[in-house]
DNA sequence: TTAGTTACTGAACACTCTGTTCGATTTAAT
DNA sequence: ATTAAATCGAACAGAGTGTTCAGTAACTAA
């Protein structure tokens, strides 16, 4: 098993995957943010020269100056530390995102993200990284649409498709989009890919929904569903 | 270096990447058809059994009764072995879908096999392999979508977005729809799943691409691009 | 400052899987 | 029947993983 950082079995059972934490206070051991924090920053520089897939954690480790067990203290395995990255992000997003807002412009705060961090997403865009991340990323971009659409579905009925998948269809045109945008080296700015984003996908989304728009929709699918 | 199946030079040398091929009646030597159809077999099996990530190459030759060093003549690695498989179905689409036909029902072909195939895909959706199926479809199909957009692009200089990202977008909507399909155990049939395809695509497509289909598409997106 | 607790070190280890090599053997094509 | 090519299979080197544990360093709380 796995060597935890608490000997005392009544803190883990209390503190569930926050290793690490004082639990009186709810501060983290000073040395556990370091270690992670070096950990992050060697994987981060790694990927950028030698890409995620080359990279071992023998390299994570020699580069971070950290003991191999200290690693498998932390994370376990290579794929971990590399999502781990992101939980900052999507918390971030999660405050941000929920007050007000119009939805579509939760992608231009993404887009922003990834322009600003451009050599890091370009090296990974095209690999089994990127579809680690795409998976990740999906998984809490779902949730955040999804609770963005509620509202918008009127009869909810009398939707000709389910909100899943609306949700899931929103989701992936956006990383679609992104990827596209990553690979051909950022050819437009964040904000047009936002707009060609809506305008790709909002009249598709309006009509999945059933909601009426100023547009009117007869007669667009005739041999469908 | 990799130990061809050719000892002789001469034939390497007109014969790209064709082992074990008769070059004078271009036929392939039935041994050589036998172990790529029995190995290939062999991973599908697997596949559905324990999955393609937990399947070793040792797995894959004892099931298949080949030796170990035959395997590597024949594919780099476990992932061409899994490549080769969707190449058959590839050519198989070429020829169907060149011809005529409306493009979007394409996607029908490709919603029924996968549908006819429902345990191998079911079995890597949402894993690694399944990422990689998707990277080598998209490849092929947006080849192919192109094609079918190019015609229907009229002033083609007053579209608001490029062909290139339409019909990457395309690919990645119906990747998007097939993916959920699969992973929620095919609940709509799949002319059902073409419909809201269709349904969801279409109308942004025809927007992006700036053809004026029945539907007016005044102040859609306000602050758009 | 100190006592007690927790995290980090780092070498050693067992393990799994990969991809290659090569002489002997079998099989297909003609 | 002859010849050329494919297959066999054991052996090998190598890379990487994840674990263990006793010793050391660093932090926290008092």
């Amino acid at each position: 098993m796995r060597p935890g950082l608490f000997t005392s079995e009544q803190l883990q059972m209390f503190c569930v995957g926050k290793k690490g934490w004082n639990m009186k206070k709810m501060k983290p051991d000073r040395r556990v943010v370091r270690t992670r924090r070096i950990l992050s920053e060697a994987l981060t520089a790694l990927i950028v020269e030698k890409g995620y897939e080359k990279t071992t954690v023998q390299d994570i480790i020699d580069r971070a100056n950290v003991g191999r067990s200290t690693f498998y203290a932390h994370f376990l395995d290579k794929d971990a530390l590399l999502r781990s990255g992101f939980d900052h992000l999507r918390d971030e997003l999660s405050k941000k995102g929920i007050g007000g807002k119009e939805s579509w412009d939760v992608a231009l705060d993404l887009f922003q993200h990834a322009g600003s961090h451009y050599p890091l997403y370009k090296a990974m865009v095209g690999k089994q990284s990127w579809n680690m991340i795409q998976q990740y990323a999906h998984k809490f971009l779902f949730a955040l649409i999804k609770e963005h659409l509620k509202p918008k579905a009127p009869a909810m009925k009398k939707a000709p498709v389910s909100l899943d998948i609306v949700a899931h269809y929103i989701v992936s045109s956006f990383l679609a989009l992104l990827t596209w945008w990553l690979d051909h080296n950022m050819p437009y700015t964040a904000e047009q890919m936002t707009g060609m984003f809506k305008r790709l996908t909002k009249p598709g989304v309006d009509a999945g929904l059933g909601v009426e728009t100023e547009t009117f929709l007869k007669g667009h699918c005739g041999k469908g569903i």
